[in-house]
RNA sequence: UGGGGUAUCGCCAAGCGGUAAGGCACGGGACUUUGACUCCCGCAUCGUAGGUUCAAAUCCUGCUACCCCAG
């Protein structure tokens, strides 16, 4: 009997795949990362909880579980990149990186060194095979579909996963859930920062990052307000900026980051047209395959998300050594520094770059 | 100091005798395995003290504050 082992996060998508697996037939071994060691700010450690969900489901389901802790390497190699590209005022997305770095690199280590030859997890996302070569889908519902978070994989990272939820809904998986009775059926899908949790994102990273207090001003210089540092706003920004009864009385949003200066520059209105860019520049590519999808200099048509659940957007891409160019058919909004473009072909996720400029309508236009 | 004006939610701002619009900000929720965006809900008795009136934020008077003009 092949042995697999199955991440499981004590939320019902990982527990789904469990028991899917366990009926295929597989010798499957339950396993709960524990990578984050702090109380959310209700003293409330959740990972305790969620680890209860585990075994809980894991005796229901009839497989083994055990626990195993990459508090380290989710700091050393994801938590310090995620400081640093906050301190260097992008706005970095950690979640990519975990997949990359913990999940299936860290934890891929630890089911071969457990006997397994595969790793499951339970993010909606679907692979094959043509000509050899491993392929990353999206899931069959998209709604969910979760092939954004994982990029950043190689077809080597994908041969050895499975993904036993990618091809169903996600009523269908709660559905499942229920039939068999396990006990986390109804449980809130989680979010925020993947082992971290849903925090007040401000007051998260006022643990960690030093405030550069400095003034907001729109782009014409006026002064309008402060800022407590320009690594806790990002790019679109439209909460806590406190600015109200000015100017023409719509909302106010972040343009942009003058670090130089340390002035968050803002303006009004949701149509400001610093606030779009059509010409975006990227960087630290990622191809899933063994080699672009384009030769070098070429122009490729396909489509993009710059964040997750974005409906896909056209765009034409050219590769010119380590700089990948993007112009997308459409103006987009909040093209952020840091985050994520990733790429597909129909419903193939070919990889993605991370965001190092978007070119304001503003500018490109003159 | 004399003359004039204005004082309505944190900010902007309707209201003009009939029992407090709206926007922004803010708070809560929804959505969401990043950060955001978005959506929904919530959010004042009208500077102050009196008076007139069945009834005042809306009229009158005193006081206070601020603004403008004069000098």
């Amino acid at each position: 009997m092949e042995r697999i082992v199955v991440g499981m996060s004590g939320g019902v998508d990982s527990s789904v795949a469990a028991l899917l697996l366990k009926q295929q037939g597989y010798e499957v071994v339950g396993v709960f990362m524990k990578n984050w060691d702090e109380k959310d700010e209700d003293g409330v450690c959740t990972s305790t909880a969620d680890w209860e969900d585990v075994q809980d489901v894991c005796h229901t389901i009839g497989i083994p579980c055990y626990s195993v802790n990459f508090e380290k390497e989710y700091m050393d190699n994801v938590f310090h990149h995620f400081l640093s590209e906050y301190e260097k005022g992008r706005t970095p997305n950690p979640d990519v990186l975990c997949n990359r770095e913990i999940k299936f690199k860290a934890f891929l280590h630890f089911a071969h060194k457990l006997g397994a030859s595969k790793l499951a997890t339970g993010h909606f996302v679907q692979t094959d095979t043509i000509d050899g070569h491993q392929r990353l889908l999206r899931g069959v519902d998209g709604n969910k579909d979760q092939s954004y978070f994982l990029y950043m994989l190689k077809e080597h990272q994908l041969a050895q996963a499975v993904f036993p939820v990618g091809g169903m809904t996600k009523a269908q998986v709660r559905e499942l859930a229920q039939e068999h009775g396990l006990s986390v059926s109804k449980k809130k899908d989680s979010t925020g920062i993947c082992f971290i949790g849903e925090r007040n994102f401000r007051s998260f990273l006022q643990n960690y990052l030093a405030a550069k207090p400095g003034p907001m001003q729109t782009e014409t210089g006026e002064t309008v307000g402060k800022h407590i540092g320009l690594a806790y706003y990002t790019l679109g920004q439209r909460k806590g900026l406190g600015i109200g009864g000015r100017g023409d009385g719509r909302s106010w949003f972040v343009l942009a980051k003058d670090l130089k200066n340390n002035v968050l520059v803002v303006g009004q209105g949701d149509d400001h047209p610093l606030l779009y860019s059509t010409h975006i520049q990227a960087s630290e590519i990622t191809w899933i395959a063994e080699s672009a999808p384009m030769a070098e200099g070429e122009t490729f048509r396909c489509t993009a998300k710059f964040r997750y659940r974005q409906p896909d957007q056209a765009v034409s891409i050219r590769q010119n050594g380590d700089t990948l160019f993007i112009e997308a058919d459409a103006p987009q909004r909040a093209v952020t520094p840091g985050q994520s473009a990733v790429f597909y072909r129909g419903d193939q996720c070919l990889g993605g770059a991370i965001v190092d400029e978007a070119v304001p309508l503003q500018e490109s236009d003159q």
